[in-house]
DNA sequence: CAGTGGGCCTGAGTGC
DNA sequence: TGCACTCAGGCCCACT
């Protein structure tokens, strides 16, 4: 499920409401891509500073440590007063003063994870060689190019692998290379400087509107409140294999780069 | 060293 | 209806 637009459409549908939080208690389902790292005991009586958000990461501060959250392929997380009993899918809840913080994931990618602050090894393993934030001002044209010069990887995979910025998945990066004109399997280090510049305005496009949209709901996503997002209906090319391009009318094709499918309009974007 | 591909899990969908 | 198979929004890590 869950890119960038994503993760941040979950964290304002929650922030706010658990901040102030007091941990009450803890219940661990089954084991997620990572162990939590504490004992989850550990954790009660801790207090919720706030929710951040770095790459597809949730990051819940408290006063001893932080959680990384990660919602992998298939998770989504609530959080209310209170949620009905628990589904075998659900693999982590705290109980809070403030509401039920709950984490789905049928296929349990995702993870918790305990570090006891941004320094902690799990946290810089994790953290530490994440690209930009492209909807941040750290997000700029300069960096992104030098980001692009230095690998001769095709750009959706230099994309999706998230050392240059962060948060592009599957969907967002067939989508923001087709706006921009550029073919997929486009060595990075050979697109031109103008072709960037489409390509930097087209991440912060889209991803910002991605995030008002609630994001993108192909299956199951939706925010801590149960809504679901409707960015699918504004995709150019992700889903639309045959279809006529928007702009040009060809149809629209589809190829496999590193067991990931990619969309893209054979026309407008002719290598 | 950079780049590619396997694997982690489960559920939904397709074709026979 | 049932079974076998493919595919899915991410990312670490072993390998070349």
């Amino acid at each position: 499920m869950p890119e960038l637009p994503e993760v941040e459409v979950t964290r304002r549908s929650f922030a706010l409401e658990i901040t102030g939080a007091r941990v009450e208690s803890v219940r661990v389902g089954k084991p997620l891509r990572w162990p939590l790292g504490c004992d989850p005991q550990s954790l009660v009586g801790c207090k919720v500073l706030g929710l951040r958000r770095r790459g597809k990461y949730l990051l819940l501060d408290l006063n001893r440590g932080l959680l990384l959250l990660h919602l992998g392929m298939s998770g989504s997380v609530r959080f209310a007063p209170s949620l009905p009993v628990p589904g075998v899918h659900d693999h982590f809840e705290l109980l809070t003063s403030q509401g039920v913080l709950r984490l789905h994931d049928p296929r349990r990618f995702g993870a918790v994870v305990y570090a006891s602050g941004e320094q902690d090894p799990m946290a810089i393993k994790l953290l530490g060689g994440l690209g930009m934030e492209p909807l941040s001002d750290q997000f700029s044209l300069p960096a992104f190019l030098a980001g692009l010069q230095a690998s001769r990887a095709a750009i959706k995979q230099l994309l999706l692998a998230g050392r240059v910025v962060v948060g592009v998945g599957n969907i967002y990066a067939s989508e923001v290379l087709f706006l921009a004109k550029i073919h997929p399997a486009t060595a990075a280090s050979s697109i031109g400087s103008t072709q960037v510049q489409a390509l930097y305005l087209a991440i912060r496009e889209v991803l910002a509107r991605a995030v008002e949209a609630g994001g993108t709901t192909l299956r199951d996503f939706s925010n801590a409140n149960g809504m679901t997002g409707h960015f699918q209906q504004e995709t150019h090319v992700y889903g639309r294999d045959n279809a006529p391009c928007h702009f040009c009318g060809t149809p629209i094709g589809l190829f496999k780069q590193g067991q990931r499918t990619t969309y893209f309009c054979p026309q407008c974007q002719s290598a």
